[in-house]
DNA sequence: CTATCTCGCGCAATCGATTGCGCAGATGAT
DNA sequence: ATCATCTGCGCAATCGATTGCGCGAGATAG
């Protein structure tokens, strides 16, 4: 447990002083080649790293980027954060994983932690009701909106075209006949919720098919509340031919509640399911599904953040990166069999 | 973007010395009730949190724990860094993520900057073949290693029963009547691929069953090899009646290829999946598998970690933990449909 | 032969929190 | 009345990297 060596060994080791050994290491200009070559090997031999915490406090900011995401264990964020964190790696920078489980409570301590580190921007994804503290610490530090946009706080923002998302995918059923078609998704209280919906709604709309309102369910987005929606609509006297829907964890809930209730996907009800993971390949025939270019987001944001950083956080008017979902084609939606009750 | 206030500004407005300041935050004795008011008072006002990078440099170690996994998408470590960020942010610790990839240089570079922002400690899956110094670098910070163990540094280690797991599994085939059973595994150059290949193989032994060798395929453990090891099996002359896995990703891999081949499960052939998921429910009539207890091990041993940490790592002899695994039977297993071939 | 440069390097201050030591004033004990 | 305590607070040093300024020596120009 003894202490990493610092500058001041390297320089009692040479007999320099420290601010020479920290120019040779800053590869200085005004240092001889000499000097800095006996540096740098004495820095390699006694296995010097810089102290981070010391920098930061010159500088006046960390290297750290903080990423603040509701829930780790979703593949869609933990694809996000492999992105995010491979951009950081790239960089040097540090990347600290808060998990606020979509509690503002936790939102708002990790983002004063992520304040108290001296971080030098995070990447949120942010909670469904941000407290007002949280709203200025956020002013206050540069960040990046994931997916999920605080009209709150007028900053940049990375996301999913979502009501494209939902056009994509109603799209697709009443292309192949459906008529009645059910909608499982998050709040509206989410921007993301409520743009997916909007999708849905004006795509039915545009095709000429009146929203039975019973069938549309916007809840909580977790896989129980997508359970709970699928029961509901199955207890529909009059069930849908098909459903979208607009979340990945409901999706899986939606998904196991037809399957326990034994209705057979596609033939009774085709299923559009909601991002993708390599997992959803086997459900059934697979899972006919919107995936959205994750990957792409996350490293298009975390550079972006970088750049914002660097350039002192002094961007214009805000930033707004939409990109295109698109739709997986696979086993669970098919032509319905059902002929769909006249208008 | 303008500084967070200091200790400096707070005692300015107070007109009181900074040491009052942050004796009055450290709730030190030796400061008035009323001055102790007045001060934290005023530091809401400010807005004021400590500088963790000064705090840092004063002390010697940060209050970042690190957390070094190969695969972050993975659900078993998404889910343990649940765990381990949930024990982080109870105590006010920060939780860098670093993925390798399970590459010996990312690894190393990772561990680098861990020591460079003199974290506390780290939590590690270690890579397959983990360089020299990093072995070095390990000996040097207080850690745990998590699942895996890299025997060449005697440190503590928590992990799974991974014999057990496989115990549990073949057991299960066994006693289902199967007698021709696939392994398929990770690389026995990681401690728990040899592991799980060993308890299977004494399992079978102690069952009376021979092992056929081109049933047992251990490989790396992503979910191509999973797919290439299956495929492999199924072109044997003699297919067995039942494959157990031993790696989340391969288990993946792997039953794709038998869905992708039009293998029926389980009447053709038995299947048991490793780790758990939510999505895994899904599969066909659901997937039996061998749960990990996941969460458990990771709240240990971040906790022990902390505690390690905070003994300034003087641990006399190495703790070594291992939990038990589950099996958590649902419907890819079944009485195999052939007989069994007479021994 | 001197004035001016440039090169290579050291001095010292700075960032913010923490802490041992010391210094007044108040209280208590003898 | 006098000294020992105790209370409440300030001074100053420290952690390690960074950087503006300056200094001496050698090189170049005038």
């Amino acid at each position: 447990m003894k202490r990493p060596p610092t500058m001041k060994d390297i320089a009692a080791e040479l007999e320099l002083s420290v601010s020479t050994v920290a120019r040779s290491l800053a590869d200085s200009p005004r240092i001889s080649r000499e000097t800095r070559a006996r540096v740098m090997a004495a820095a390699e031999r006694l296995g010097y790293v810089v102290d981070l915490a010391a920098r930061a406090m010159r500088s006046g900011t960390s290297s750290i980027i903080g990423l603040i995401v509701p829930d780790i264990r979703n593949d869609f964020y933990s694809t996000a954060a492999k992105a995010i964190a491979d951009c950081c790696q790239e960089r040097g920078h540090q990347l600290v994983l808060a998990v606020t489980d979509d509690d503002p409570k936790l939102e708002l301590e990790h983002l004063r932690n992520l304040r108290s580190a001296r971080a030098l921007g995070f990447i949120i994804i942010p909670s469904v009701t941000p407290a007002p503290e949280t709203l200025r610490l956020m002013r206050a530090t540069p960040h990046v909106q994931f997916v999920r946009h605080c009209a709150k706080v007028d900053s940049d923002w990375f996301g999913i075209e979502d009501d494209e998302a939902m056009r994509l995918a109603a799209r697709h059923l009443i292309d192949l006949g459906h008529r009645r078609i059910a909608y499982i998704g998050s709040t509206v209280a989410i921007s993301t919720g409520r743009d997916r919906l909007e999708g849905f709604r004006r795509t039915l709309q545009e095709a000429g098919i009146a929203i039975d309102d019973r069938l549309v369910k916007a809840g909580s987005c977790d896989t129980e509340f997508g359970f709970a929606a699928m029961q509901a609509i199955l207890a529909e006297p009059q069930r849908p031919t098909a459903v979208v829907t607009a979340g990945a964890r409901m999706s899986i809930g939606a998904y196991d509640c037809a399957r326990a209730a034994g209705v057979a996907i596609p033939s009774e009800l085709s299923f559009v399911g909601f991002s993708d993971s390599p997992t959803l390949r086997w459900c059934g025939n697979g899972l006919t599904t919107i995936a959205l270019p994750v990957r792409e987001l996350a490293t298009a944001s975390t550079d972006f953040l970088f750049r914002k950083a660097a350039s002192d956080g002094q961007s214009e008017r805000p930033c707004r990166v939409m990109l295109k979902p698109s739709l997986l084609q696979r086993g669970s939606t098919a032509v319905p069999q059902r002929v769909p009750e006249p208008a």
